[in-house]
DNA sequence: CTAGTTAGTTGACAAAGTCAAATAATTGAC
DNA sequence: GTCAATTATTTGACTTTGTCAACTAACTAG
């Protein structure tokens, strides 16, 4: 369920402060339905913090209480105490580590049987909360959640996946560019349409074994794609190579041009051609270094404004 | 910044359980990523709780206890001592309600400084968060916090909101209803690519004072659209009408369709044509009521497998 | 070997939260 | 109108939860 990000830019100017709105909104929100699925911990004699210290345990065996302080911010102390208590109903074991002024955690039998127990009644729990939501519903919330934590982490995103096209995608390859260059460089309506032709016409004359489109994903978000057709029997040619600003410095554009350029000598091809723009500088450092050169050069005016185009070529 | 919820049949089948396990690691997540955020309250001598319930009477004022703690859930008897000590600070005023047992809580001047200070610095503290995120990456996340909140608090959803077209519509509309069709119907490339030709040379003939094509949107989604399409002087035609199953329940349909043959008397149209098939109940439905009927019936096979199709008119 | 650190524990508290009983006002049944 | 039942809030008597600093034992670097 891919979807992508358009953001128009004379799109109603969210207010400034929308998303730091929006988010404390979200937070009040969440600590109330959080209280709802968590403390009294399911009808279990745990509290929210001694179930998470179990999890971080369970979930980290041999884990050494350093640790479990630092991930869950808890105070030694307090955690110290915990521990002892979990000790003395049976469900830790408390070994000697290599350095002896550790004590590394593990789970008992008992302890294991308590917590896949617990683990079994949230996920239960918080299955029923989810039961109202259609199965779209659900596989669109998970995508948002992960999208989010990664955001608000702050932790590096996970660089996004290339696959090949499925259907569906040709629509959202439209909108996604047609807004960009209207953005970035004012290009019009006859860009849009452009697009929309060279995407559905790729679909109506798709040949398999000659011909393919990549796309590359993350968090169900379109970030990327390029296509690869045939222009005659030993000409193929490189079309609409697009990276997301939000995928910048992954090298996926080198990647997509990269598979374009295997695939076509793989399926024969004698040379690679496409057609770009001079201000697009990105995207034609990625083809100089692959080796292809400029063939012509020549201004036309069909984007609403002249722009100066380029033929480039790459003997395979 | 509309999406579009993509789900094909035969995508990888989601485990049954991704949306639970993702709410539950998301929500391991951000009560670390809310604890950071939250108490000891932005250096303020507020607890969590006690920013909350002036939360709660600053924007509920007057406010009775009982409203605080339905909505918070915390006790009585341990709201009625922080209450008692705002008192004794000077941050409320407690009155005497039309029911004598209600003692409505208001803010004092003091109290109404001390919350503005409050909000402001964690406005700010928020804010300071996602200052590394991009503004389309915080208009994304707002959307996405909205949409999350609309589903998990399992409150009514608010009906999509009907818009004219923007740019990048066409190609959010193209893979809505490709994706929907071959999935509920089995319709194939083909239909992906006619759908695709229609929204394209919808934006090169784009003539305004006679065409329109109307989008509905919720939370960033898009849950709806139909055309309105120059057929010849006095004929226009109905395209593409299509609800989402997410935005089933509102009339969406209806209005769409509403819209449409509004916009054709105001235009001065004479007649309002349309094609669809009889697979399509619901749309047939609402083209029936409004007084269309069917002039032609027709088998084609131009979607993969043979389907009836039907021509339908309404005198304006 | 010594001074400085580090992992974890303990004691002494303070803060947060709970529960049941009490108080005062209101409602509904007769 | 009166009386029992109910409701909003408060109070008393607690338990639980969390904090802070001092302490012990083990390690590390010079």
């Amino acid at each position: 369920m891919p979807s992508v990000n358009l953001h128009l830019p004379d799109d109603h100017a969210p207010a400034p402060h929308a998303a730091t709105d929006a988010l404390r909104r979200f937070n009040r929100f969440y600590t109330r339905f959080a209280g709802v699925l968590g403390p009294g911990y399911m009808g279990s004699e745990l509290s929210l913090i001694e179930a998470r210290i179990l999890y971080e345990i369970a979930t980290g065996q041999p884990v050494v209480s350093k640790r479990i302080v630092e991930t869950l911010s808890v105070d030694p102390g307090y955690l110290s105490r915990i521990l002892r208590r979990f000790t003395q109903l049976g469900w830790i074991a408390r070994t000697r580590g290599a350095d002896a002024r550790e004590h590394p955690i593990r789970l008992t039998a008992a302890g294991e049987a308590l917590f896949s127990e617990l683990d079994r009644t949230t996920a239960a729990s918080t299955s029923a909360t989810l039961a109202h939501l259609s199965r779209e519903e659900q596989a669109g919330l998970a995508e948002r959640l992960a999208w989010i934590e990664a955001r608000l982490a702050g932790a590096p995103l996970p660089p996004p996946a290339v696959r090949p096209w499925r259907p569906g995608d040709m629509g959202l390859i439209t909108a996604q560019q047609a807004v960009y260059y209207r953005g970035a460089y004012g290009w019009g309506d006859a860009m849009e349409v452009l697009i929309g032709e060279i995407t559905s016409r790729f679909v109506r004359d798709f040949d398999a074994g000659r011909e393919q489109c990549w796309v590359a994903e993350r968090h169900g978000e379109l970030l990327g794609s390029v296509f690869l057709v045939a222009e005659s029997d030993k000409v193929a040619r490189l079309r609409l190579l697009y990276v997301d600003a939000a995928a910048r410095g992954y090298g996926l554009g080198r990647d997509l041009v990269g598979r374009c350029i295997a695939f076509a000598r793989e399926a024969g091809y004698a040379e690679l051609v496409l057609w770009t723009h001079t201000v697009l500088a990105s995207a034609r450092a990625i083809y100089a270094d692959y080796g292809f050169t400029i063939e012509k050069v020549e201004t036309h005016d069909e984007f609403g404004k002249p722009e100066q185009s380029e033929h480039w070529r790459l003997a395979l």
